[in-house]
This record gives structure tokens, C-alpha cells and sequence, in this order.
DNA sequence: TGTACATCAGTGAACGCGCGTTCACTGATGTAC
DNA sequence: TGTACATCAGTGAACGCGCGTTCACTGATGTAC
């Protein structure tokens, strides 16, 4: 009985150790980076033996798999969660909120990140289980893209006065459009995908080292970025001061 | 005699061996990545004797470094030919030619692409030497930039209409400026170093499969990216096509 | 409620492998006289 | 031009280490009757 609702002791413990090796191999992932992740080490500092983690675990690849996932969900509950708090704040807004908590993520976990947006790791071909993790963050600035078209302001005219796509990039902004933004014009879902690439640009530049000694802290170059890119979006600008809270 | 000039058979056997290990250690990235890189499997491949590899490279890091060097002056070179191919035409057109030439070079070198621009090496620590081969990009980029800024045409009022730098990123452009391209205004050098990570931003997403099943092939997206960011970084609009030639 | 059996987590040893680096050595190449 | 010595490239064995994965096993937990 409570079948469902109360799991046995077996199962509940089987969660928690599950959990507490992604977090090791989380904190190794920091030491050591994802190529080098090693089971063995792992299950030492559990204190397990290590043929133990096969009962969680069917193979190294699997581990990653599970901690791949993780982050690119992790990125994407931080972005949604910004946007949340901004409801209702202006599609402007919200994209500096959610650049802004993508950021924060990623400075706050960059191992993770480098999991994530860094080179990939060789060998290791990513499952589809990680497609649907890895497109929240995209989902997330389409909504708000829909949303800053949708609403009442000045005409963004500047995204709008732009040359016509060229060549295949036309329909596949139009698939674009209709997946994650409907009713967007297309050299806006463009910009979009720029701002996109851009915001991720900026990042891994910033954590994989590019910027030392250039623009360093990073902070107002990434503030004044997105407030260029929410140009190129054609986001409204917004009656509130123009600076991000930082 | 002819000291200088002519080498003996031992500095040119020595010259030749160094270039075929870094050659076989750059095939063996792209099977394995940087991070697995192994001193013994490239000599094993070589026919030589794994320590015999102590005599021309004191470590496994300094193999690492020197295939570091080569990849940033590979992509350099190739930005700089591609720019001085296209010399005296026009600022944005160079633009144009310098971000395709990087990209060709990233494409046609996935995996020494990767080793400097993706997820940096874990435990390994860029010595110094790898600063000046590193910024030959941006050199170019500042070059025509400058070049761009001096060039009579229509001004380009966009790119000044933007608000003030904020907090640091004043004082880091004007720094910025003074290296790489004296004389151009502050906004203009702001949208530069927007134009620098995107560019590589960009080429990231594409070769880490990031824009796997968005924008593939990603061609014309590039293409058009490099003409919005040439907008925003001031570049006079051009009489000759818009398109590039591919 | 109590017993018998099935499931499962964790053990410990083993397989077969690869790694970076050191060291004393041999033999070829280069240099000084 | 020829000899004596110094330099250097490459060898082969060894050190000490780590890895992923398999397998037969023990003992605890869960389930059906």
C-alpha cells in the first residue's frame, strides 16, 4: 500500500545514491574535466568498489549522458525561472533576465557548462535524450521573442529595414518561427538565432579564457551585448532605465 | 661554412622529425581530442621508441603548446591572406573575406579548431608564448576596422546613435583602441568585440553541433551574421553585391 | 504474522589494456686540432 | 685530410600508476503465499 506515493526502502536509497554519484562525478568533472572522467575515482571518493556503480550506471557513457542532461536542464529551469520572475515586465526586459540568469549559471557552474557548449567530447555521440533538455534554453527566448512581437510599442522598424535572407536560410527561419515563435517575421527570428549564437558566444569566451586581459570583468561588456542584441531583435525598448540591475 | 644558411643533416633530420610529430600528434586530435592526446601512441605511430620523443619535446604539454601555436598561427595566417588578398577593396569586403577564411579554416580543421577555442584543456596551463600567435585574429579584424573608419563614404550613423559605454567597458575599449585600431570611436570598437566572440560564437555552435537540425548547413545563416555584424560595427555599405561569393 | 523464495546492491579479484617519464646504453654525426 | 673527442638521436627496459568492464559471490531487502 501507498504504493506510488511511498517508495520502499530499496528505491528511495536507490535515488540517493544514484543522485550522490552524479554530484561526485559533477565534482570531478571540476578537477578533471569530461574526457578524463573516470568511474574509478568516482566510486573511491563514494567508497564504493568500483564494479558498485554498474548497478546505477550501465557504462561510463551513461554517466555522462545522465550529467549532460542534468546541466542542460539546470540551464534551462535557470533561464525559465528568471523569465518567470519578470513576468509581465516587457519582452526586454525578460531577455536581459534571462541572459542574465544564463550567465549566473554558467559562471556558478562553469565544468558544466564546458559539458555542455564546449568541445565535444570525443567518442561520446550524444543519445536523443538530450535533445529535448538542450532546446529549453532556445525555448525559453522564442516564447519572449512571440511575446515582444506581440505587444503594443514603437514598431521596431530597425529589424524589420533588413535585406532578405538569403538563400536557404529563409526556410529554415521559417521552420524556426513555427516551432518556437509563431507569428515572428523572419529577419527577427534571424536576428534571434544571432542573438543566440552571441549569447553563447560571449560566454564561452569569457569562461574558456578569450577576453583575459581584454574586457576583464566581463560584466558591463555582457550588459551592454544584450542590450545591443535586444536591438537587433527588435525587442521595444522598454520605459524603465536602460541599465540591467546586475 | 654556409653556417646559417645551409643546416646540417642532423638540424634538418631534426627540423623534419619535430614537424612530423606535431603532424601525426594533429592526426591523432582528431581521433582522440586534446585531452587524450598520448605521447606513446604518436610515437608508436612514428615507428619510434617512446622516449626517444624526450628528445625533442621535454613534455607531454609542451607537444600540447606547440600544436596550440600552430593552430592560432594557422588561423591567423589564414585571416590575414584572405585580407591582404582583398586589399583595396573596401572595408566591409575584407571583413567579409576575413570571417569566410576563418571559417573554411575552422571547418577544414575541426579538432585544432577545438583545441583553442573549445573548452580549455584541463590541467594544462597556456604559457605565455601563446598570447601574441592568439590575437592575430583580432589584429586583423582591428586593421580593418580602423581601415573602415578612414575610408570616405556614407558616415555610419548607426553605429554612433548607441548609448554610452557602461561602467568599465569605457576605460576596456578605450585600451582596446589604443592596441588594435587607434582613431575609431568607442561604440564602434564595442561592436567590434560583439562582431569578434559572435564571429567565433558562431563557428562554435557550427562545429560543436549546437545548430544541428536549426540552421544546417549553415552557409547563409554565416553569411548574413557577417553582414549584420558589419553593420554593426560601422562598416560602410559597399557598392559591389551584397552577397558574398561563397 | 511467518516462512520461502526472488530480487537486488555491493564485494573483491581478475582481465587486458594504456599512460608519462626516467635511465643507462649504443652508435651515428659534428667539431677542433 | 685524418684523428680524438664531444654531442646528440634513438633504444629498450623499467617504474608506478590508472582505467573500464566482467564475473561469481554474499547478504540484505522485498514479495507471495
Amino acid at each position: 500500500m501507498l504504493a506510488g506515493v511511498r517508495q520502499t526502502a530499496r528505491e528511495r536509497a536507490r535515488a540517493e545514491i544514484t543522485a550522490e554519484i552524479k554530484a561526485e562525478a559533477r565534482r570531478q568533472l571540476a578537477a578533471a574535466g569530461a574526457p578524463q572522467l573516470s568511474l574509478r575515482a568516482v566510486a573511491r571518493e563514494l567508497g564504493m568498489v568500483s564494479s558498485a556503480l554498474y548497478r546505477y550506471f550501465p557504462s561510463r557513457d551513461d554517466l555522462l549522458t545522465a550529467l549532460i542532461i542534468d546541466a542542460y536542464d539546470a540551464i534551462g529551469a535557470a533561464a525559465e525561472k528568471a523569465v518567470a520572475a519578470a513576468a509581465g515586465a516587457g519582452a526586454r526586459r525578460r531577455w536581459r533576465a534571462c541572459c542574465q540568469a544564463v550567465r549566473q549559471w554558467a559562471i556558478g557552474n562553469p565544468h558544466e557548462y564546458a559539458l555542455i557548449y564546449g568541445s565535444p567530447v570525443p567518442g561520446y555521440q550524444a543519445p536523443q535524450a538530450t535533445v529535448a533538455p538542450a532546446a529549453r534554453v532556445a525555448m525559453v527566448i522564442g516564447a519572449l521573442l512571440a511575446d515582444g512581437w506581440a505587444e503594443p510599442g514603437q514598431p521596431p522598424a530597425r529589424a524589420l529595414a533588413r535585406p532578405a535572407l538569403p538563400g536557404l536560410l529563409a526556410e529554415q527561419v521559417r521552420l524556426v518561427s513555427a516551432a518556437i515563435a509563431p507569428g515572428v517575421p523572419g529577419p527577427a527570428i534571424a536576428g534571434t538565432l544571432i542573438a543566440w549564437t552571441q549569447l553563447f558566444g560571449m560566454l564561452s569566451f569569457e569562461l574558456f579564457g578569450q577576453l583575459k586581459g581584454i574586457v576583464e570583468p566581463a560584466d558591463d561588456f555582457f550588459a551592454y551585448a544584450v542590450e545591443q542584441l535586444a536591438d537587433l531583435i527588435g525587442l521595444p525598448d522598454p520605459p524603465d532605465p536602460p541599465a540591467p540591475p546586475a
